[in-house]
DNA sequence: AATTTTTGTTAGGATTGGCTAACAAAAGTT
DNA sequence: AACTTTTGTTAGCCAATCCTAACAAAAATT
């Protein structure tokens, strides 16, 4: 099956499919219930929810029964979970937004960014989080700054000054 | 009226509101026809979201003729506006995805994002775009590299090395 | 002015996704 | 075992979007 042929769900079956893998995670179980309470929709709605991931062979689930992820089911779950991770730790860790504010801007974000974003993006927080300067870099320092008073101090000069 | 009595619009609503801006600033007057290409939804579909946008006041649309903003929708439509310009300025002068492809993100992305990312980010960029060092900081040149490579210069290492 | 072409609307249908009310099954209690 | 509570499903409804086919209005042509 050639990418092209692949359909692409959509963003709603994607969070389902993420709060099944998390439930499944943190539980051993998932159930209609839990599901219902973690998407804030009512039962109705998961049975429905589940009937089109069982037609797209995303889950397993009996009437009745406990839900199960498919491995492709699974794949897309992880790949979810793996963008939205990376948007909180962009949001969170690079730029400080607020914890709430970044968890509910990647939750929604997470299903928009294209391979290549997610691709760079993964790689600038790597290359901030391996900086040889300690755990923030003296340039987001230096945004911090930027950011709390309007002014900036030059990154040059300071190291400089620094060396003194 | 309070923040939280204003109804939220659709992403698509919000969409269509953009293309209309779009079109009025590029051709003085908007189409049905027009927006349906730029869009890319057949007529009826247009026809049916303006009656909506209509019902919330935000587009003035007499039957068979010219599509206007209200000053309520074309607020709307410069707020979304604002934030497809910085994400897509983030994407591709930051972090340098293909302009395609960053238009794309941003596309769907500016749907999403909170008020304070986007005050956090707009402060960002202009951090980024103010740097004493020229056009790109050095920073971001060493992540550049970094990108390329996978390997990285010492921020500091550097300065002191060209100093020589 | 009559005809043709373009443009826009209506009517009717599909899909996704959510809800309530009512029922059925499973689990827990006495 | 019988009853109650919890859990899950079905049925039926609504709204947002999109579509096609058919029609109506406006614009352009002859």
């Amino acid at each position: 099956m050639k990418k092209k042929d692949v359909k692409k769900i959509s963003s709603n079956m994607e969070d389902y499919l993420e709060v099944i893998a998390l439930l499944k995670h943190k539980r051993g179980i998932v159930k209609v219930t839990d599901i219902s309470q973690m998407m804030r929709v009512k039962k109705p709605s998961v049975t429905g929810a589940l009937n089109m991931l069982s037609r797209y062979n995303l889950v397993v689930h009996e009437p009745y029964g406990y839900v199960e992820l498919t491995l492709e089911g699974a794949k897309i779950a992880r790949e979810t979970q793996k963008r939205h991770n990376l948007l909180t730790k962009f949001l969170g860790e690079v730029l400080k937004i607020d914890l709430r504010i970044a968890e509910q801007d990647a939750c929604k974000i997470e299903h928009s960014i294209s391979t290549q974003t997610f691709e760079k993006l993964t790689k600038f927080i790597k290359f901030v989080e391996t900086c040889p300067e300690g755990t923030r870099p003296q340039w987001l320092k230096s945004f911090d700054q930027y950011y709390e008073t309007g002014c900036r101090f030059n990154c040059k000069t300071h190291i400089v000054k620094s060396k003194k």
